[in-house]
DNA sequence: GATGAATGAGGCTTCATTCAT
DNA sequence: CATGAATGAAGCCTCATTCAT
């Protein structure tokens, strides 16, 4: 029990409690929406004291934000690994699409916190604009894609995501194929070609047991 | 000063208190947010009692809808009384989306109130709502769209315009060409033709000065 | 019922409510010490609502210093109504001070407020600030003090008097007498004419029954 | 290495350790004010963890209380070696006001914890109340002050010292000698020997360098 | 209708204290 | 002993809503 193994456990737990909050955050912000999302609520739902909470985060603001920016990670990180072995920017983009509508359909719960973030999960710094516009340009450059501002072209795909993540999250159908399509023509794909890319099956990335996802879902089913 | 002339009276001034609160509403929100909006501050904006309010609505939730109602309404009567000429569903959604676009340029204020009320302004409903699912509609019979589902055409649309409101109300230069060009391929149009339509200039359509719009800029420029 | 008429109506209710969140903070004050004294204690003391609290101060802290600003001026009223037939600057000390602590002792709210108030009482601006230097430089000039920088003389006076207010608030018995008759000797006072000022019998000053001080006893008795 | 080696290595380590919070209670209360000062800081102050204050004392109150203590005992010592050769009580009783005086010009730090502590610190069990009331009788009863009750004499000097600590602690200028002079005079001592001896020129004591004020000034300048 | 004082539920934040490591 | 994360009681403050004038 040297000093440096005392840090570190203590590191551990700091990390842990972080995580637990982070969970809870999700919960409460899919069950409640953004707005109705308060500390109290969510250190409950951590089961938690209420002082812990301001231990670890200044505001609920600062929650929800390291929140939304882990699950992204999250998020992207499945679905890069899952598009490793692709190297065409449009397939690439095309199935990255694809995967994350899936994704949303199968996690209801991350449908509804992202779609409670609303357009400030897309802002500068967030995962989707550290993502999307490289592979756009790569695509623009390659001539596969029409050359156009990365901005319009990020918002848009990133927008569009978005209203259907809030159509999943209001239990509506969402039409993944046809959203994909449309996406890829307005990149400048030809529509043959989008149509083709839009319809090919998904396999839903695993999630591994220990990951944000997995756990949130699992203290969701618990209660 | 027969009674029916005294209730005129009183329902024209029913009225213009209304309309004060409104526009009180549409500077608050595009200020301080929407969730920075308070009751107070809308009543001190319109220059009348915290009590006048409860006059005329029951919450400021209730308030904030009606403006933005009435602000699509009008910004909507301005697009399409400039495009009563066209009958080509294509320049139609052409021509629209860039006045659109325009307009919320020209108008700072809006973009903000609109960036503000976030996704929920598209809402099934919504203004868009009424009037991009029909024009698309008739595209797609006469061919002149891709044959897609309403729902995620008009989301695409919508939610991209959205996207660009929220650059526009953060000061960010957006490129409404390429914005609109891509959407319009993204509906299926070919890329030639959309980028000719989308380059098409726009002339700004006539603001009334009794209308919303310019009562709100009046009362902004004179604070 | 004319508008001059209901807002003169509004601004007395408000002026009354000002005045009983004053009365209240003396006896909150009085019963629990400075750092015991919350703003609840004070609404509940006033009978108001916590809200009520704040619609007429920022801080506890604003509150405090009103409460003792009014009280001070009532008092220094009371005080130097007493002495307006007194010319002699030594006599006007001598006699000030004798009823000053005579009011303090026949008010031990009084005293436990201002001893609860503390130094910060006598600070610049302060009502004693206000009355002591002139009478005392006036003393000085005529030769019936010995000359010393009013700063100086006043702290002596009132540092003492606030010294014998704490003791009076703690239950304690004060010799007026002879605190009074050794400030006159600090002062200058030849040691005999000190000691036959301070002995003269004080009349307390009678109490209007609308003043501050008759309406916080009333209260404080009623309960 | 035996048990009682190991006790007094301890003792000396606890020792320390109190020292150092008693310091850094000073400096706290000296720049936050003593409502201001709050566990955390000074446990930060000293370098120590929350957890290591409560090893040492059960609340904040009592090291303040243990500061003040300490401080004026020590200050009172310094004073006290420097009149041991002066037998005059009104000699000791000048030269003793002054060179406090004194002392706290030197060290605001000190001015400024003594203001804070407030009148508490003049309670029934001071240094101050310790030291005055005998020097004071035996110079009644040699008749060289005036004859008065003792608590009265001591408040007067005491309260008095206390403003003009607060009048230090504000970077104001304070008047020693005529402070110090009027007193006397209070005390019953007549002008010209009362302003021949405020006038005499003090000596600041050697602070020793392991002393709490020496420590103390070492920390503050330190930082 | 208009006014604005009064209300109080609801949420926020601090900070003394405990306690497992 | 030292540490610092966790706790939760205790206060603070805002702001939607009511209501007498």
């Amino acid at each position: 029990m040297r000093p440096d193994h005392r840090s570190a456990v203590a590191g551990q737990r700091r990390e842990k409690m972080r995580a637990r909050l982070i969970e809870a955050a999700l919960l409460v912000v899919a069950a409640k929406g953004l707005d109705g999302a308060m500390i109290d609520d969510v250190a409950a739902a951590a089961g938690v004291s209420r002082g812990s909470f301001y231990n670890h985060f200044f505001t609920l603001q600062e929650l929800l934000l390291a929140a939304n920016r882990e699950l992204a990670q999250e998020l992207m990180g499945f679905v890069l690994a899952e598009l490793a072995a692709t190297d065409d920017p449009v397939e690439k983009v095309a199935h990255g699409l694809s995967l994350f509508l899936a994704l949303a359909g199968a996690h209801p719960l991350l449908a509804r916190f992202a779609a409670g973030m609303g357009l400030a999960g897309l802002a500068q710094g967030s995962v989707a604009d550290a993502v999307l516009p490289p592979v756009l340009a790569r695509g623009m450059s390659e001539g596969r894609f029409a050359a156009m501002p990365l901005p319009e072209a990020r918002d848009m795909l990133a927008a569009t995501l978005l209203a259907s993540l809030a159509r999943t999250a209001r239990d509506e159908m969402v039409d993944c194929t046809a959203a994909v399509a449309a996406l890829l023509r307005g990149l400048g794909v030809g529509a043959d070609e989008a149509a083709r890319l839009a319809a090919r099956p998904v396999t839903l990335p695993a999630i591994p047991p220990d990951s944000l996802v997995a756990r949130t879902e699992a203290v969701r089913s618990a209660s």
